[in-house]
DNA sequence: CGATCACATCGACTTTTATCGATACGAGGT
DNA sequence: ACCTCGTATCGATAAAAGTCGATGTGATCG
């Protein structure tokens, strides 16, 4: 898997206010004008923010008539869970590694 | 789930200089020279991006004499998991919302 | 056509991040 | 006690990110 891929989507998911937006997305689809309603930010901030969802694959849009409707990308988010569960069951654990002898 | 506390795992993985290394962690704990001497970076770099690792809690370290080892947390990539999967399932997927009418 | 609405882009500013070299610290070995 | 090695921290710098207001763009509706 391509590590800037992973890269992306771990961006979207470094700041609180992409967090809150995907947390709105999870009730469904809604328009750039709802998501704006919900947030305390400025029209032209959640622009940048739904960008960056976008670039990362977490988030979809389609344009209907003047408006943007965004979505949760259900395949990103499971290419993104099938990787963070390769690195989970790679144990890693503690395990004595014999290093710098 | 606390938010912040997610964002700063979305920050971990953000970045593909600690992807690497994470993808490093999963052959087993290794020290932080093992660790520099795989990647192209100063000891002062390795050192602010094991920090960031260890603010989320996705790796951890213990002090061994002059050493420290890093490892992976399998319990937060288990909370990770957990968050991932909550916002998958949680449809989103294209619906009609009816907005805007 | 002209006004309006939803959204994107631009320019500016501030804060954060990535990176380095130099320095400080702490444990071990000689 | 001193020197060395692994690591952390400091100070500096350049790049990136978050934020805003203003402006541009395209679609819709009078």
């Amino acid at each position: 898997m391509n590590l800037v891929q992973i890269s992306l989507m771990g961006k979207a998911l470094s700041d609180p206010n992409r967090l809150r937006i995907i947390q709105l997305l999870t009730y469904g689809e809604q328009c750039g004008c709802e998501l704006l309603e919900q947030m305390q930010i400025s029209q032209s901030t959640l622009s940048h923010h739904m960008k960056l969802l976008e670039d990362s694959g977490l988030v979809s849009s389609v344009r209907k008539g003047k408006w943007s409707h965004y979505s949760l990308n259900k395949d990103q988010w499971t290419v993104f869970r099938e990787y963070i569960e390769s690195i989970r069951n790679a144990g890693g654990e503690r395990n004595g590694s014999g290093c710098c002898l």
